[in-house]
DNA sequence: CGGTTGCGTTAGTCTGACTAACGATGTAAG
DNA sequence: CTTACATCGTTAGTCAGACTAACGCAACCG
């Protein structure tokens, strides 16, 4: 059981080899993929006007109704500071409402139109695509594998997590 | 079709659930454990005086012995326009050492150091540990599993890939 | 010799994650 | 009622990681 291949006789590379431990360790699996997710999304998104966090609220929107603007952070992780201008974007776009709320005039009430609920179509297709491409090398017991131990370990991440209750 | 109806007797919470088609997505878990993993990585090594690329640098130099920046950059991924800045928080600390390479002079060679050898194996537990606290959802069984996934995953995405060659 | 390639370095972009503080409004306690 | 506190939208800014462009220099190739 040679786990680290005797070198003695592979064709050495200290050139571009990386070293295992390196190559092991799953935060660095985990920032790898990340980014690579990240390039492949954003290339993907960008083809039909569009950005992640576009996608995650108006599904968000399209799930749970109309919401305020910190209902909708809360909902989809985003900072309250940052769905201002994701906001504006799908705004312009006509894809979501967004009107003081007259029973609390600190709110806007942010509601989806009908064309955000097609472009939400359109893009809920669009990732499927991107994520059989992202999962392509694993069969699709694994997929469901890989994405339930993500999930476990997130949750367990952000259950009584000393850090990001999302402010 | 009452894709959102079934909420009827469910304890609906449109103020803080996700909706699950956002939940699920890998992408989505990926870029968050990430995130987490990055936060646990930096907080436990900033408890050393070091970073995640301080390591990478380390054992790659431990593992396959002194290089020029360029060939460190190749080994770890690092882009050689940042490696300039860790190797001079490296040698500011003593760990590595950087001399002019005499056969041939647009190269640095890199060493690490006796002290740089005592702080990697510093580094090796630290990560050691942080690991254990990042994966502690899962069994011994799974963690093998999800790290072996994530490495198929990745290989894929970058061997013949069409984007990032480390430039 | 001249052109190309590789090297180290500087500078700068872009994104995502996150904090701080503001003014306006709402809620609760005395 | 008023004083204190919490929440909302917004602006501004920090910080890290990933990545590009371009520079001057040195080496290699034909």
């Amino acid at each position: 059981m040679t786990s680290r291949a005797e070198a003695a006789d592979m064709p050495y590379d200290g050139e571009t080899k990386t070293p295992d431990r390196l190559r092991r360790r799953a935060s660095r699996l985990l920032s790898q993929m990340s980014a690579q997710a990240d390039r492949l999304m954003n290339e993907g998104l960008a083809q039909v006007d569009a950005r992640k966090w576009h996608y995650a609220v108006l599904a968000s929107l399209q799930e749970f109704g109309p919401g305020s603007q910190a209902t909708l952070s809360r909902r989809t992780g985003i900072y309250r500071s940052d769905m201002v201008g994701v906001l504006n974007e799908l705004a312009e776009r006509g894809l979501v409402e967004r009107a003081p709320d007259p029973d609390d005039r600190r709110r806007n009430v942010i509601t989806i139109t009908a064309q955000g609920r097609r472009h939400l179509r359109r893009l809920d297709k669009v990732l499927d695509d991107l994520h059989e491409e992202l999962l392509a090398p694993l069969t699709p017991a694994e997929r469901d594998q890989f994405v339930q131990q993500l999930t476990r370990l997130l949750d367990h991440h952000t259950q009584q997590a000393p850090h990001p209750p999302i402010p």
